[in-house]
DNA sequence: GCACAAATCTTGACGACGTCAAGATTCTAG
DNA sequence: CTAGAATCTTGACGTCGTCAAGATTTGTGC
């Protein structure tokens, strides 16, 4: 359906939200600036307005991917503001399923898609703002004493966390878990098995939302 | 140089050779067949000979990825046959090394450029091989009783260390840790706080090798 | 309200890529 | 020695990222 209009209105969004589909459809190497510009209904240099490479609009899509969590985790934050425990296993959860959900976003997002983040500002941000998130819970969970693992640097216990969560999210979505145990095994459970390594108090399915 | 004779004599090898060297120069990113059979010294659709499409030569750069990693788990394992501390360690710090050196043969070999894995069975062997070594140690170690959380399911344990080890190198190797954090951690630092959340014992830097 | 610059979009081109088909060359089994 | 298999080359096709030139629309200063 070709447009009315000669120009589009809103093609910059429409590009990152074509190519979040592109990803749930086709994954990550079926997606293409001209796939997205013929999603949006433009032709195929449209793109190069609002985006100076792909690798600029992979940044974009991926800070989109950001955006996603850390709106999770803010809401989680709010929702169980006197809990850090909560907040710590209920966003763990959430970060997992977004992987599980949307994998070839969370690749594009969370796994090295952008070559080089530091010419990036915006994607470098919000992976900040999360980073920070992190740390605070976590902080806050050692300041209740529920963690375990005290006596190790808190900076260096959050990038654990985080390398775990990361790592056990790409294992699962990228099949390389013995398929015995994928099938056997809900997310759930793997999950918490990985964090009760961290976590002094016995975690309970429920614990996660 | 143009070869002497019409016959390579070893292409399917050379192609392997010539794609972990482009790795090692341009990255994921720069691996074609094309440049691969140029650095081989044969036309642009002699690699079709040994590899029905680029997932298959892609496949075979990732077996030697596993292979690598396993001759080394192998040699661990009888340089230190009575402690299996030790070959826990030392094996995850060699695991992470090859991270660290050959990033992109790394990250082509345990990241899911392999997009259907059950169709390279020789992959699928090498990967399950270094599985099952991660386990047997692992197994060994508990049995030891060197390591915390013997109370959850071992396999599941083993999984979790090694998302842990995993997404620990990708991070690093993606440059997706806080740059200050990078420059003043050294790798071994950093990956001593993340297994010292599994082992009883006090890491000492030594232990690593 | 209008000329003109800036932003946006189209068309067309280029080289690199993955892949296939047809043919040339060499090896090997009988 | 010969026929077929294996290997390699050449040439082609469609897709892709990117750039340049030009068309269309929007916005701005007057």
């Amino acid at each position: 359906m070709p447009r009315k209009t000669y120009h589009h209105g809103d093609l910059k969004n429409a590009l990152i939200q074509a190519g979040i589909e592109i990803l749930a459809e086709e994954g990550v190497s079926g997606l293409s600036l001209r796939k997205a510009a013929r999603k949006a209904g433009v032709s195929h240099a449209a793109p190069y307005a609002h985006f100076a490479d792909k690798q600029n609009l992979i940044a974009a899509i991926a800070s989109d991917g950001h955006k996603k969590i850390f709106e999770q985790f803010e809401a989680i934050r709010a929702r169980h503001a006197d809990d850090p425990l909560r907040q710590f296993l209920i966003g763990a959860w959430a970060y997992m399923q977004f992987g599980l959900e949307s994998p070839d976003h969370y690749k594009i997002t969370f796994s090295g898609a952008i070559q080089d983040e530091h010419s990036h500002p915006e994607f470098l941000e919000y992976s900040q703002r999360n980073m920070q998130a992190l740390r605070n819970i976590i902080e806050r969970c050692r300041s209740a004493g529920v963690l375990s693992g005290e006596d190790v640097n808190s900076e260096l216990q959050a990038v654990s966390i985080w390398g775990l969560l990361h790592g056990l999210v790409l294992l699962m979505i990228q099949g390389q878990l013995p398929s015995r145990l994928m099938q056997t095994t809900p997310a759930k459970d793997m999950l918490i098995a990985a964090l009760q390594q961290f976590v002094r108090v016995p975690i309970h399915k429920k614990m996660l939302g």
